[in-house]
This record gives C-alpha cells, structure tokens and sequence, in this order.
DNA sequence: GGGCTTGGTGAACGCTGTTAACATGGCCGG
DNA sequence: CCGGCCATGTTAACAGCGTTCACCAAGCCC
C-alpha cells in the first residue's frame, strides 16, 4: 500500500496531491528498517511513486525533510512527556513517569528517536530544532513548567533524569540488554528505579 | 603534516608504506570536522595522498574502517574505565570516577565516541564489535571484574551509571549544557552527582 | 636476478543529492 | 466558459561517492 501514487485515488496521474506526507512516511519507513543513515531520498521517492527530483518542491534538500521528521519528534516527546507529568502529582513519580516515557518513546518511535539523536542535524544551522528541543525542556521545568515541588535545583534534577533515561534507551538500541520485549521490560524498569533513587538520592 | 604522503620518507613515491594508519588518522579527523555522516572514503584518500581505490587494499569497505576505529573506542574506553576505577577503594567512589571518565572520553575523544554509538554499525553482522563492548561491560563487572564490593545487583547499577553517564555525554554533545568549557564541566559535575546518588540510593 | 606477493593506479559502473529547463493541470479572473 | 498562472510534477544532466576490475610497481626471497 505504501508504493500506491495516491491515497485517495482522487489526483491519479501526473500530480500526486499529497507527496510531503508520502516523502515524510516513506522516510519514517526506511529509517525504521535501514537505520537513518540508510534512509535514501531517490528510495523515498521511488516508494512514492514520483521521481526523485520532485521532492525538491517539498524540501529544501535531504536534511531539510530530516528536520521536519526531528521537528515531530520533539513535539511528540513533549506531548508524551507532559502526559507522563500530568498522571500523578507525587513529585518523585511524576519523575518516575518521565524516565519511563523516555524510554517509550524510544522504542515505540525509534524513526523519530534515531533522526533526532544520531542524524548529526547541526541545530546552529537549524535554529528551530533548537527551539524545538528547548520547548521539550520548558514543559518540564520552566517558567510554567509543569512539574510540581519546583526546588531550586529541579533543572539538575530533570536533565539527571532525562540523562539516565537517554542512557537507557540508548543502551537498549545498542543491544547491551539483548533483544526482543525483555529487553524492552528491563530498560524502563531500570529507567524507572534510577530516576526514584535520583529524586530522592539529591539532598 | 596530514597532507603528506608518507611519514618516515622512505617510501617516497608508488608504494605509501602506512596506508592503513594514515587513512585511520584521516578518517578521525575527518569525523571530527564534519561528523561521522560527514566522513567520506574518497576524501580520507586525498589527505593521505592516494588514489580512491587504495583503500580497498587494507579494509573491506568503509563500514570496515569505521569498525576498526570503533574497535580502538571500546579498547580506550576500556583502558580510561579500569583506571578510573583502580584510583580508588571506596566502591561510591569508583562508580563516580567511572562516570566521569565515560563522559572525559566522549569529550576527548568525541570521534572514536560518535563512531561507536552513531556509526550505526550493525552489531550482528561484526562480532568482533559485540565482543569489544562485552569486554567493556568486563572490566567493570565480571568474572574477575575490578569493581571492589560486588553486590548482588552490581550489573545493574553499572547499567544505571553507565547510562546517566551516557546520557550526559549525549546531552553535552547536543548542546544542552550550552557551549564550551564551563559547559564539560556541568556534565562532569553532573554525572559524578548523579553516580554518588544512584550507588547510594541503591537499596 | 627472476618471479611472487603486496599494495599501489586508472577507468568504469551504478547510485546518490541537487539543479535546470520543460510539461501538466487545477484554479481563478475575465 | 475559457485562457492563463502557479504549484507541482517530469526528464536530463552534473558532480561526488563507494566499489570493482584489469593493470602496474616494487620490495623480497630463493
């Protein structure tokens, strides 16, 4: 269904009608079996049905269509993130949640994961992805920031816990705790255990 | 001195003499400057002053250059862990060196850090790069591993360091502390925190 | 000193990203 | 209703990349 030129059979021959989504679809696609290094505008267009200078019309180039992706993945970070906050009100689980969302997110959106994190987008040439990335860190603890003690050293605390998190999931790609959904279990149950001895192990 | 073709002079003309090395040189260089995804074959040939087809006669393909440097990774890491951890008996303390030292090595030697954890090599098809990071996980603890008190849950509060520590690495490479020297020290600061509380936190 | 092995060369292939010139067709004003 | 415009496709071309192949140079060993 993915090499189809149309989705909704209405633009059937030289006009696609929807080929920004398809490109961003196929892209997520090979990210997903080739890893973002194997992810290949000609093989995207290809599944697209279109020829590979038409997404030209779409991006500015390659990296520009990995920027959006990255733009995505942040923003679905933050949503999962501020669910995970909202859950509960006890501080410590509250971070608990957000380790255990991290790892998720990792796995259950290891396209978008992949293209944020090892793309090697340059964010001084991108400043909305630093933006992006900023807005993830603002929904955790800034003015407004969502979650609840709000000591002095609640920004140490989230980037401790953002770090072990990030840790696991990287491992967890990595294969250091093997493979298949034990692997998965043992990254957020330990994800979940460090952040609890991190919030209370800070005096 | 990287643009030359050989370095002692003796072979001065058809034959380099140390390809394989000058090209490794090259390629950390190379990834240094422009990233891992920016490190290119053709141009490691140039610096070293040789023909793009050269290489071929000491590494299988690109991937196999990058997994050779991906080798000496895990080997440095290895070898800055175990100093780490013998500067010291008191086991908090180890594990805080230890993290200190993961995020010195992806500073100091942020190409061989890039190459192993954003090459993207594909693990199951070199096992000799299973293998290296096996004997990473060795040193730290194992059958002979150095740590001293070797408790029960030792492995996994390895897993739960290492990862803060990685995570900090990765965050400071992404420019979440900001830039510069003040920034490597917050990292620094912050994994050896975040060791001291997850080693004593640890019920 | 002749031949084998090691390690270079140059040319060629197919694939990639990217650009330029041209084609199509949906839509909007007359 | 229709003619033209603009967004969005096409094809053709280019340079750079990884890789292979046939050939060549030179150090080495008997």
């Amino acid at each position: 269904m993915a090499g189809m030129a149309t989705t909704s059979g209405r633009h059937g021959g030289y006009h696609h009608g929807d080929l920004r989504n398809a490109l961003e679809r196929a892209a997520l696609e090979l990210v997903a079996q080739n890893g973002v290094h194997g992810f290949t505008l000609a093989e995207a267009s290809r599944r697209a049905g279109v020829s590979v200078a038409a997404p030209f019309r779409h991006f500015a180039s390659k990296e520009a269509l990995l920027v959006a992706l990255a733009l995505r993945g942040y923003q679905e970070q933050e949503r999962r993130f501020a669910a995970a906050i909202v859950a509960t009100d006890d501080p410590v689980e509250q971070l608990a949640a957000f380790a255990v969302a991290y790892v998720r997110f990792a796995v259950e959106q290891r396209p978008l994961f992949e293209i944020n994190f090892r793309a090697g987008l340059d964010k001084s040439r991108y400043p909305e992805l630093e933006a992006a990335g900023g807005e993830v860190l603002r929904v955790l603890n800034g003015p407004a920031g969502e979650l609840r003690p709000h000591p002095a050293d609640a920004l140490a605390l989230v980037h401790a816990v953002g770090a072990v998190a990030h840790g696991y999931a990287s491992f967890l790609h990595e294969g250091v705790f093997g493979t298949g959904e034990d692997a998965v279990a043992r990254a957020e149950e330990g994800a979940r255990a460090a952040a609890r001895a991190l919030a209370r192990g800070r005096p």
